[in-house]
DNA sequence: TGGTTCGATTTGA
DNA sequence: TCAAATCGAACCA
């Protein structure tokens, strides 16, 4: 229990790296991470993550392309996936 | 400190 | 459609 889990660390260093506009399941970063079971430790991770602010855990969705989930509101995630998919439309 | 349960999931039958 | 698997963190004693 006292291990801090470099797992935690893999995950939320993947997470930052997404582009703009760019959408990763949890499945994807659970296998960047180095285990690709590790799905729901990835929600878990970036629920309960002191990094939130740093990591743009919107762009996170599950293996079915529907919103899993968010801690400040599935609304708002959904909102802010669209708003940087414009983004990068308009950039394309 | 140690053990148990839950969660923003995924996959197989 | 339902149930099991699997990883990290919170909760309780």
């Amino acid at each position: 229990m006292s291990k801090k889990g470099s797992f935690t660390k893999r995950v939320l260093q993947e997470v930052v790296k997404i582009p703009l506009g760019y959408t990763v399941t949890y499945k994807e970063i659970a296998a960047r991470a180095g285990n690709p079971k590790a799905a729901r430790a990835v929600g878990n991770i970036l629920k309960h993550n002191r990094w939130v602010f740093f990591i743009p855990c919107h762009r996170v969705i599950k293996s079915s392309g529907d919103i899993g989930g968010y801690a400040l509101g599935k609304k708002l995630k959904r909102e802010l996936i669209i708003f940087e998919q414009k983004i990068k439309n308009m950039l394309k």
